[in-house]
DNA sequence: ACTAAATAGTGCGATATCGTATTAATATCA
DNA sequence: TGATATTAATACGATATCGCACTATTTAGT
């Protein structure tokens, strides 16, 4: 592979790992306590996506190993914010449900994350974001393909 | 802020997330040892960009915390990939310099993942990969100018 | 020059993230 | 049905990441 190509596809994972970063640090700046941004986002794709799924769909959903998911859960169920029930239909399995507190702090979470968020509409044009969303999505979908089928959760 | 426009904006960060994990996921697969994607990033800055930079100007490129750098820095030069002199025009400050080794294993480093970016290039056009970088450059600066200019290191 | 404020790097403790291995339950199949 | 493989979750240990606080040095202001 030349060198320039090369260079192409290391400039935008640093410039999406520099995004993420940034991203995650204004998010965790307006989270209370020992909450942060995975909190939040798990949170937020319960009530966005499906309440009631199991730990492993979590983790596929945000392509985290499993043991990081197991870690999040347990700081969210410790707080309350979600209930970890066994799973009817897999005695392994278990599901993870919203709490109303949980979704108490999911809004109010969003709610301290506003005024950020507006400066950024303000920042970034919408239908520029809007054009991004598409090829990052057919990115990450392919990265997702790419990953050994074996290994579903990366530790699996 | 009215919800769509909000979840336009989670929706992004969400995916830009994702992408970073599974990229760092598939270049830290092919790293060695205790090697991880950020200590190849600094490495391979220090190559693209300019030898000789003090941990600072490397923990602002990155855009992680002052402590983070000094941490992936002392890995680094344990392994004998770079060398962290006095700064001679400032005694406060250090400047890290590539070793032959450092080379040698950012050179090795490229090789090893020579075969994903292959497959990726096959995958993912590259002009289009050219059309997102633009905009996410320009998000980058946005959301680096937003953070409090008295924190230009997130804990300094 | 002297003092006060700002800055660069790091020690430290807390938590996050990850890989490996383990346990319990389910699925496969002879 | 019984043996084997697969799967879901977790315990555990290692390292990464981060915020806070501290030291040494430099810079600014008088």
């Amino acid at each position: 592979m030349d060198s320039d190509r090369r260079s192409l596809y290391f400039r935008l994972f640093n410039e999406i790992g520099i995004i993420a970063q940034l991203s995650r640090a204004m998010m965790d700046a307006r989270l209370p306590d020992g909450l942060i941004t995975p909190h939040f986002s798990v949170l937020n794709h319960l009530i966005r996506v499906a309440d009631g799924r199991t730990p492993l769909e979590l983790a596929r959903a945000f392509q985290v190993p499993k043991t990081t998911m197991t870690h999040t859960l347990a700081g969210l169920e410790a707080r309350g914010f979600v209930a970890i029930k066994p799973n009817p239909e897999d005695g392994r399995s278990k599901c993870v449900w919203l709490t109303e507190a949980g979704r108490r702090f999911r809004d109010s979470a969003i709610a301290a994350l506003d005024p950020d968020m507006t400066t950024l509409s303000r920042l970034v044009d919408g239908e520029k974001v809007e054009r991004l969303i598409g090829p990052l999505t057919e990115i990450r979908q392919i990265l997702d393909a790419q990953r050994d089928p074996k290994k579903p959760s990366r530790d699996a």
